[in-house]
DNA sequence: CAAGATACGGAACAGCCATTCCGTTTGTCA
DNA sequence: TGACAAACGGAATGGCTGTTCCGTATCTTG
């Protein structure tokens, strides 16, 4: 590969992410070419679609909480590490608008195109449940595909929260109340 | 006003929920009119813009909500009270496809157009949580709040459910799930 | 039953957007 | 350094979609 490409690759990458944050899930490819400093041929000589964009953010997401869990397996306590993950990739995509956003755009093409990297970290994440359940610190019925489950129940909230701001006032669609409650119910008692 | 007018009206939002369930968010105002057999031109007489339809509907979401907690008012039990409100307020979201792709199509302006109704059902969930602190078998730090949190939290995973069935398989995000865990979470102990 | 107020129909408009195409430029390697 | 494969730019395409406009039809009331 070039090195212009793959400097270009990478700038798009990069201005998707911002731009994702600054107008939303509906972004266009104009524009994040013309920010990008390239002409639309190019973005689409990397991305065949605009799903495969998303798709290769997806993946970098994936990658990165794959990633960032083992720092988590280290903890000793084994509650202490599954929240603490939790806890992690709920504050993670809390501050990042563009991730927020990019679940919206989520196609399942995309997903499609993630799938692999997908999988992995679910595996990984079984790995940090096992561990709950084993030490008993979990409630049996928990499952590993719950972790998805509750992320999107928090990501939509915070997406609402976003959206509503104005109109709704203070009592924003408040995730970190959600999450507290369901650790809560999820512990073993 | 006429009387067909007053019927095309319903006309129009029965067929909005309808092609709200079966196209999802996006459904076009001229498929909508067209559904009807009304021109478009009569879809814009009665409602201005695409927002005032939605807000309408919503509308019409919170009303049928405020009727309904009624009778969960009569339940002897606090505790139940609250919990079988909060099941039946998913199970019927969980049921209606049209509801799951409306909120996916609330603008701000929407919700404003919808305010005055929910805040009155707002109102109302705020005395079912009253009544669960007095009987102390809500946890106190409960608010009327965390129920637009909450089912936004399950209403964000059955539509991740449904679109992404084919891709994701089996380990679907089980709504029912989570609601058991935030349900948990929340009773007092 | 007639007159006019009310409502209707749908072509046309305007703007948006993903994607394609091809002539031009640039990086690389012998 | 020169030749050519690899990349680039961006105008153009095609399709979609909310909204407007105005000539026509329908309801209602006296």
């Amino acid at each position: 590969m070039r090195a212009d490409a793959r400097r270009n690759r990478e700038r798009i990458l990069d201005v998707a992410r911002r731009l994702l944050a600054d107008k939303g899930a509906d972004v266009q490819i104009d524009d994040i070419a013309r920010t990008a400093g390239v002409g639309v041929g190019t973005f689409y000589r990397h991305f065949p679609t605009k799903d495969a964009l998303i798709g290769e953010l997806l993946v970098r997401k994936f990658r990165d909480r794959a990633e960032q869990i083992d720092r988590f397996r280290e903890i000793e306590d084994p509650w202490e590490a599954f929240t603490a993950f939790v806890h992690d990739s709920a504050e993670k995509m809390a501050a990042d608008a563009a991730e927020q956003n990019m679940w919206w755009a989520v196609t399942p093409e995309a997903m499609e195109y993630a799938l692999g990297d997908r999988n992995a970290l679910f595996e990984r994440v079984r790995q940090l449940v096992a561990r709950g359940h084993e030490a008993g610190v979990l409630r049996e019925d928990f499952e590993a595909s719950d972790f998805p489950t509750i992320m999107c129940g928090l990501g939509a909230n915070m997406q609402a929260a976003r959206q509503h701001a104005e109109v709704l006032g203070d009592e924003r669609h408040d995730w970190r109340r959600l999450l507290e409650y369901v650790l809560d119910g999820v512990r073993a008692r």
